[in-house]
DNA sequence: GTTATATATTGAAGAACGTCGATGAAGTCA
DNA sequence: TGACTTCATCGACGTTCTTCAATATATAAC
């Protein structure tokens, strides 16, 4: 569940071979995992800084504790952001090499 | 409809700025476009030609004609893809620079 | 151990999504 | 005109998603 596999590119030009179904899965599934206003949100936030806490996560956002939980949780899946708990704090990150391979797809 | 606006980069690094309300909805939008397995193959199918019918694409997968119209329609609407209609047929192809903007959005 | 704080998980409600069959709209051809 | 083809739209059904309150788990401090 941590290996960053490089993605097939899904455009553009003659050259792009056809995705297979399992590739196809693959992709989707994490676009799906940008495709909330939330999470692109903290995406976003965590690109601006090295580690954020989760607890500095619950108050930036308008939405409950669970909520945000969840939404880290669907991240972590995809594989786009890594936790590490200090103590009683939990601090995620990007994953750099998870979003090369998403802007990889989208072409060179 | 049809203007391309160049997307904020929701990643990587310090120097990103972080992203208001309507920018969020409008990249989770586009990466929603994108959140499903099918549309990544029609996009993966639209780059690897200039232009595809639709019946071409109604043959070549495994899904009700109307689903296949639907798929479009969201794509289109995400301004990822557009149409042009010639005598009975319709023949869609991939917008570049949509896809070079969600590219630029995950990073240089 | 107890008490307090920080995250994660569970369960449930409402909204959004993917899919299809049926139908509609627009073009082609006889 | 009328029959036929291509594509879009509508209505419905089951699934998935977002969200929260409630609860559980884990760590810290006393």
């Amino acid at each position: 569940m941590k290996s960053i596999a490089v993605l097939p590119a899904i455009c553009c030009g003659p050259e792009t071979e056809p995705l297979t179904p399992p590739e196809r899965d693959e992709l989707a599934a994490r676009f799906k995992a940008l495709a909330d206003p939330t999470r692109v949100a903290i995406v976003n936030r965590l690109s601006v800084a090295d580690e954020v806490c989760v607890c500095n996560l619950t108050q930036t956002f308008d939405l409950s504790q669970p909520t945000i939980s969840h939404h880290l949780k669907v991240l972590r899946d995809a594989g786009l952001v890594e936790a590490s708990r200090r103590g009683t704090w939990a601090y995620y990150r990007l994953v750099p090499e998870a979003i090369a391979a998403l802007r990889l797809a989208l072409g060179a």
